[in-house]
DNA sequence: CTGAAAGCGCTAACAT
DNA sequence: ATGTTAGCGCTTTCAG
């Protein structure tokens, strides 16, 4: 258990006899250090295993050099998508990246949100909960200063930065595509309407039905928490209706493929019988049958934008105050499950 | 910009005209401090939004509390349990986690150690990336007496401890099974053999087919890197065969499922001309069509235990060093993907 | 039960 | 180009 001792600066000093501040500079790369003392310094820091103290240089710099991300879950091809792009902007940058993730439980964001601002994070980068009741839990980022950006579930009122797409226009989309394929009744399946994409997803499914005289039926919405077990729940609730609707815009590709499957066991045919909309493009999408259109939803772009505009605020390069919503684009993606003609 | 100044315990200390050594004391619930000037201080530190500074604590006390993870991927079920089970004893034990992924390439797995030997963790739990060629990433560790477990992908040699699946036995489970079904010429889809966890299961086909007096057929051997299109690739080159293979045992659930629309789209039936089983039982199998036959491969196990052994042995509970293998219980889950009787 | 003081390893202002 | 030194916020002896 004898841990050998930590080499620090001190010991690369003495051995070199110099001080130590000429060793910490040549660690940072000064350019005020002599080429060749750097390189000796190199050269025996390497030799004798020395690893720079981060505690003691945040402790001196009152940074930390680290962005915190909340998710809602990790269990998506989109949401993977979003770490990867922020991850390759940040790591550019020379940030590092602590990740929580709240399993859709408000409580669990908070305590993830807590501990990301003991662990001082230079910034945040989050998407709420579907059980978040309120941004209470931000507000000691905003006292501090400390930047805060949402990416797709997010909260518009306030002055927050968020990146978003059109969740209107998507779910206008594709409705209005499911009413050209001759659909009438469209059932829509979606989860929480306080969160923003999917009231606003909600919002475009009712404004393409208006448009094309198809009035509203509140009895065609179905909103569930977006597990296996509701997404059954939701088809067999479906499949009571009388008459039986002819389209589903579902608000999610794993819960329309769950549903694609229980209405095929259930002897209903896709798309003859009922149409399927699902939404993120993950890549189940392909491989359910028949393929399932969908609308893409990129978030490689998602990580990226936001990443890259939380890195250029905090470098004093852009600024958040005045950038309110970043819209990534979006598009509707048709496959065989929505095709009737 | 101007960050409001942090509240340190000197500050509560002299808001209270007491010392900074009972303030310190106080705030991690020293039993030495009075019951009332222990709650004079939190009530202060709360009211005054005074936070813990890490750097200062990890740089007195010389250790971080913190777990690093390196996986090689996000984009699995299997991955995301691991992460779930570690997740759920580092919290209940106070550790914090750093997860880090490699995206299957031996350089980013090599760069993320060394990072996360800079962040000094006080252990790691590492699954290799598809194109490791060495553990000499992990010596660091383990010379500054850093514990590392491996789970999944693992290399047994040398004194590390691993937490793995039976694969061989596995290998065995799943061949077996569709050689009962009447197959005689089945395809193995695998990757890298220099992984453990594929040349075990390899290993436990060929066993199978020797038991079964069914001779090996190298030709029946496809190897690829887990990729969509190496995925189609490898089932175009198996369609090519001839006499066409009756069934495949497929080393992961997503690959599996590729090859699947694979077959379908060129008129193969499946389980009749062809019988397919996969790995992990990951969501996707019941989304397919035929439902998946796969080997249950019980994620959230792996890292429970794998967390909860390195925890112990930094509590200096259990130890490590004369623990070599852990051995998870998985099994063979039938669906109609192999059900040719 | 509480206080004084040293020191963890590093950076940066100031001095040379 | 290099050295001296104070101090970042905390923990922990040692002393009362």
């Amino acid at each position: 258990m004898s841990k050998k001792k930590e080499v620090t600066i001190y010991d690369i000093a003495s051995a070199l006899n110099i001080s130590i501040a000429t060793v910490s500079r040549a660690l940072k790369n000064d350019p005020v250090v002599s080429k060749r003392t750097k390189k000796k310094i190199f050269d025996l820091a390497e030799k004798m295993g020395y690893r720079t103290n981060h505690f003691a240089r945040n402790l001196r710099n009152q940074k930390t050099n680290t962005i915190g991300v909340i998710v809602h879950e990790l269990n998506s091809n989109f949401i993977t998508s979003v770490l990867a792009g922020i991850e390759k902007v940040t790591a550019e940058a020379g940030y590092d990246l602590i990740i929580a993730h709240s399993s859709e439980s408000f409580s669990k964001e908070i305590a993830n949100a807590k501990n990301l601002f003991h662990k001082r994070v230079d910034g945040l980068i989050a998407s709420l909960s579907l059980e978040t009741k309120n941004l209470d839990h931000f507000k000691s980022f905003e006292e501090k200063n400390v930047p805060v950006i949402f990416f797709d579930r997010v909260e518009q009122e306030g002055n927050n930065t968020v990146v978003v797409i059109d969740n209107d226009k998507c779910g206008y989309q594709a409705t209005q595509h499911l009413i050209q394929q001759g659909c009438k009744r469209i059932v829509h399946i979606t989860s929480n309407l306080k969160r923003n994409v999917y009231s606003k997803r909600f919002k475009g499914y009712k404004e393409a039905l208006a448009d094309n005289g198809i009035p509203y039926d509140e009895k065609l919405l179905i909103i569930n928490d977006l597990s296996e077990r509701a997404a059954i729940e939701s088809t067999m609730k479906m499949l009571k209706m009388n008459p039986l609707p002819d389209a589903a815009f579902i608000t999610n590709d794993f819960v329309a493929a769950i549903c694609m499957r229980t209405l095929k066991e259930n002897n209903i045919k896709i798309p003859e019988d009922i149409a399927i909309v699902g939404f993120n493009n993950d890549a189940i999408c392909t491989l359910v049958e028949p393929a399932l259109s969908t609308i893409n939803y990129p978030g490689i772009d998602v990580g990226e934008v936001a990443a890259s505009n939380l890195i250029n605020h905090l470098k004093g390069i852009g600024n958040l105050q005045n950038t309110n919503t970043i819209i990534i684009r979006s598009n509707l993606i048709i496959r065989k499950s929505s095709l009737k003609k």
